[in-house]
DNA sequence: TTAAACTTTCAGAACTTCTTGAACGTTTGG
DNA sequence: CCAAACGTTCAAGAAGTTCTGAAAGTTTAA
């Protein structure tokens, strides 16, 4: 299996960019020709495309799958395994904003919920808490919102992006209607 | 310079965490040190607390500079470089949600477009277009409403955040009013 | 049950990144 | 101008990670 040269810039760049953030160049590579392929693929075509060893892909394709980047398949007839990238890119980007949530985020959002409960040892510690407790409370913020945001239907998720800043302005009407109504219980 | 027990936790943490995105982990905890800290600090002040070497101290501030994530200072009669990390942790997010884009995203958004301009040399490449050019309508729809929304200030991105997924009552709301008004030109 | 066709695991080689002390450069006060 | 006090750079050793081939494990068809 080769890859055309289209198809070759694609994957090396992403390999490039892979291991700019945590992952590295190899398993970036593969989910780039997985991403751009027309149908799955097995680990002998891959190896081949990218000239890795077969045992380096295999590496990498657990590693995407422990991302759920990937899915696996068989085909009738055939008992090696084949993997593809989801079609919808709406769906690849919730998987990777969930993924890198539980690694990335929620570890340290414990951790700050733990060292609040401790009781501060001096005037040091009283400020560091007041820190933890600034950053706690925006990582808290962002991430609800996020996930609250995404289990909007993609269309919705669209139009909202779409509108940009002018959502300031629905935001301000809103307030304005509301002005109007009879006050309702809103949280904070 | 000792760091409490609290504080100890804290940048041994974000040591560990930096290592899993990107950023090393020398670098993780000069940035939490800074982050806790009451008064700016001095590199040897850095060193000592972390028991790092001076010149790792150095290498460190200078990346930290490079995200902009630390502000210089001097103090009157000292002529050593203080360092702190910015009061305003929204500002803070900010600084970082664009730097991540700058280093991480607008390459692969520029290269996408570049291949995008490419002719396909047969269906295998028009399929791979087809899928790069999916990617590069989420990655701009996604980035630029970034940017739009980080233009807001402060209070209005809480309330927004607050909302959550509420905002899609809001554009409902929006629609039936607009269906009631003379139509007016939108950006589609 | 066996052999063929796959996949996974693993120890170590190859490669990359990190960390340091030493050397070098710059600024300041005397 | 000098010496002290800083900050930066750099080469090289230490530490960490990636990648490979060989070996072991698993599944299937006959």
């Amino acid at each position: 299996m080769t890859l055309t040269p289209l198809a070759q810039r694609f994957v090396l760049h992403f390999g490039e960019m892979g291991s700019r953030w945590g992952i590295n160049r190899t398993v970036g590579q593969i989910y780039a020709v997985l991403y751009v392929s027309q149908r799955p693929l097995n680990a002998d075509e891959m190896a081949e495309a990218l000239s890795f060893s077969r045992s380096n892909v295999s590496m990498g394709l657990k590693e995407l799958e422990s991302w759920r980047l990937v899915r696996l398949e068989h085909q009738p007839g055939d008992r090696r395994e084949y993997y593809r990238a989801p079609d919808d890119v709406w769906a690849i980007f919730r998987t990777l904003a969930e993924e890198r949530r539980k690694r990335e985020v929620d570890p340290t959002l414990s951790m700050l919920r733990d060292a609040l409960l401790e009781t501060p040892q001096g005037p040091e510690d009283a400020h560091a808490q007041r820190r933890m407790r600034e950053m706690h409370d925006l990582i808290e913020l962002v991430t609800g919102w996020f996930s609250d945001v995404q289990r909007l239907d993609a269309d919705t998720l669209k139009r909202l992006m779409r509108m940009g800043a002018r959502v300031q302005k629905v935001l301000e009407f809103g307030d304005k209607v509301r002005a109007l109504r009879p006050a309702r219980a809103t949280k904070e």
